[in-house]
DNA sequence: CCGACTCGAATTGTATACAATAAGGATGTT
DNA sequence: AACATCCTTATTGTATACAATTCGAGTCGG
């Protein structure tokens, strides 16, 4: 991570993961140069990756700006994401080695050791949960399918409300990877797609619940500052 | 298309379809800006979309080659395309309107007036059997589908194949497409699917058969070169 | 008051020079 | 002959200057 096109990259990400950057906030090239301290270069290579991430957008004429989703457009992406993720599991289950069992039954262990405790530690949970994810896309043996999924998981407005989580979800998350371990463990490919489909809903709809709350408290403080 | 960045990628992304630049030759940076006539920047632009269109692979020190696939990974990405394509045929019967029905039907029909010619016209059948998938994914109304599929559709070793479809496979072909009409027409987004996935698959398998053809000839070519 | 137009400022696109790094071959040692 | 090491050369990374576009404010005419 020396090379400064990275670093403007990791800079820029996680100003927009933060949300230090809001939707739709204009990206100037020089601006960001400034503040990633190097040149126009590296960050024109590192915004190009972003917009690649579906992190940020462009204009017809190449002004670049934070990415906006509607609501819509984030169900679109939970709906291919559940197929997907759905898939990849499916193909995981088909080539399941007993290596990667034990080391995904490690990981929830460690996920649920996460949730257990009180409080419940979220961050801990959310780096299992992706390592657990990870995992058995990396098990479902086709590099395509990682590329694809990379792009469809890594929205920032999801991993920002990830917080909201109750103890409840947490529990019921690591139960449903419970689940997903069963059918790995039969090599179950139809079994294991279903629950990682269902999962995958189940926290869309988890999230959708959050983002109308969130969207009603900004409403309401936009209202008290116009 | 007159900047030289988008000069530089399609005709780099041109050498690449047509199989002047075979899988595994180099690109070097500086060879790619002479033949292309401009610097070095755009074509470094071009390679950095390439690669996300995966024609382009890089090693771990940033060289560039012309991206290989193995027919695993195309077998792959087909399986991904089936998937993908059938839901966007999914969603688009969900969501059909008069207007694109129609226009889907007049795609078709030229389509078969293609196919029907003596001999069967197969660039012009390759030109209206895009329209006529493009028509369907942007019917789908998910933008992130759009962009996924893409990512999946262009395949240069499958287009550079198709010329050698048979008669038998166009016009099969074009009966599926018919079938996917009447899906539509009715607004059964199961069917659509079903008939989506099974014509992508059976494409797959055609060109599976040409491709073990192929790599017989080539085989036996090197084999009297080297 | 509204719309088209113009011109200046801001922003992106391209070329080029130079710095940093990696690949490939020569050299010497075991 | 096999192998590690150094050095030369080729290639990629970065900064910067300048050219080409684009945006938007201000102006003019209807």
């Amino acid at each position: 991570m020396s090379r400064a096109s990275d670093r403007a990259y990791s800079t820029i990400r996680e100003m927009i993961m933060s949300g230090e950057l809001a939707p739709g906030d204009p990206l100037g090239e020089e601006a960001l140069a400034e503040r990633c301290g190097v040149s126009r270069t590296p960050v024109r290579d590192a915004l190009r990756r972003l917009e690649a991430d579906m992190l940020v957008s462009r204009t017809d004429t190449q002004r670049s700006f934070v990415a906006d989703w509607s609501l819509d457009d984030i169900a679109d992406v939970f709906e291919l994401r559940a197929m997907l993720e759905g898939h990849a599991a499916q193909r995981a289950a088909e080539r399941m080695d007993d290596g990667t069992l034990k080391a995904l039954r490690r990981c929830n262990s460690a996920l649920r050791d996460a949730v257990q405790a009180s409080p419940p530690d979220v961050d801990r949970f959310l780096e299992r949960n992706k390592e657990f994810h990870a995992l058995i896309i990396e098990a479902a043996g086709s590099r395509k399918l990682v590329s694809l999924l990379a792009s469809v998981i890594e929205q920032p407005v999801v991993w920002r409300t990830a917080h909201h989580y109750g103890a409840e979800e947490l529990r019921r998350s690591c139960g449903e990877h419970d689940e997903l371990l069963a059918a790995f463990a039969r090599r179950d490919g139809a079994w294991a797609n279903a629950i990682m489909s269902g999962h995958i809903r189940r926290a869309f709809h988890a999230y959708a619940d959050a983002h109308r709350g969130l969207t009603a408290i900004d409403n309401r403080a936009r209202r008290r500052t116009a």
